[in-house]
DNA sequence: TGCTAGAAGGTCAGGAAAGGTCAAAGACGA
DNA sequence: TCGTCTTTGACCTTTCCTGACCTTCTAGCA
């Protein structure tokens, strides 16, 4: 483990585990100096161990004042219906099924009656009849962004 | 939100919360001032972020007396939102101008955080990225959609 | 009335401050 | 030795901030 993407990665898991927001903010820059690195060998712990697969999530901001911040996916309760829908999904995803996920996800209360609606609606693609092929394929996609956003740590269903 | 503009962004955010009228006047050069920045500056914060989409309209006037005004703009009860909404979405619809359109709609509370997380992810076309074109007239649909679900009467923002 | 100075705000280009991408070189294990 | 994982550096894009210069409006004065 003497390999530095390997003590990078531990220090950010490690300053994850501490805070209770369920992310962290850093600056690229500054940690690349703290391990005195280039730069780019943060984005390069970023893309090979905090995907989304690990259950992480990176957004980030350029220019001035810019940020990266690193959001922890649940892995409890939740994560572990995650997991068992991602599977579900695969690369093709049909109307009848997509809704049946749904409306597992809605009994099982990790989502509200409106959220459930709004993604029903989302993905019958009613709106947009013909106007795209492989339909089965978007929203395959437009349901795995969701289960991610479901899973944040730094989200809760009360919401605002 | 180390930054300026951030900073001045929140600050006039604030004074526009506290009025009762929806609007605030001020001049440039005394807001500059207190922020220790060039005016020019403020013209940065109000076209990136006083935009329509965003919610915001800013009328100016030069010359001695001069002034600039930012005008919230109300979305009423019975819908009136969607309309104006449906206005500024048309046949398509940048990421840019989404992002705007969703955090609007959070300010005003019609959506929650977590809603809004959502819509964000799933307009973002991170997951599909390459796999499908015209993203721009998708994104227009994929909103339209979400606007239709949230104007439903049947379901309220505290779910189930 | 017509002119003009001064007092606003507007525009735009350039530089600075972030983060992103990519390919090539290096390191390491099977 | 071959292939994969790591590391680096050159170059790119986005966002922010500043300053020089422009336009518009009011007021005062001849």
């Amino acid at each position: 483990m003497g390999n530095l993407a390997d003590r990078i990665e531990e220090y950010l898991k490690q300053t994850l585990e501490q805070t209770s927001v369920g992310y962290i903010i850093l600056q690229r820059s500054e940690l690349a100096g703290e391990f005195s690195c280039v730069p780019s060998q943060i984005n390069y712990v970023l893309d090979t161990r905090f995907t989304v697969e690990r259950g992480y999530l990176v957004e980030s901001r350029r220019g001035g004042g810019g940020y990266l911040r690193i959001i922890r996916l649940g892995l409890g309760l939740e994560g572990q219906y995650q997991q068992v829908m991602r599977q579900l999904i695969g690369e093709q995803l049909s109307r009848e099924r997509s809704n049946g996920l749904v409306d597992r996800l809605m009994e099982e209360e990790l989502i509200t009656i409106r959220e459930a609606a709004m993604i029903k609606c989302v993905l019958s693609g009613k709106d947009l009849a013909g106007k795209f092929r492989d339909w089965d394929v978007l929203r395959a996609c437009l349901m795995n962004s969701i289960l991610t956003t479901l899973s944040r740590e730094d989200l809760d269903k009360e919401g605002s």
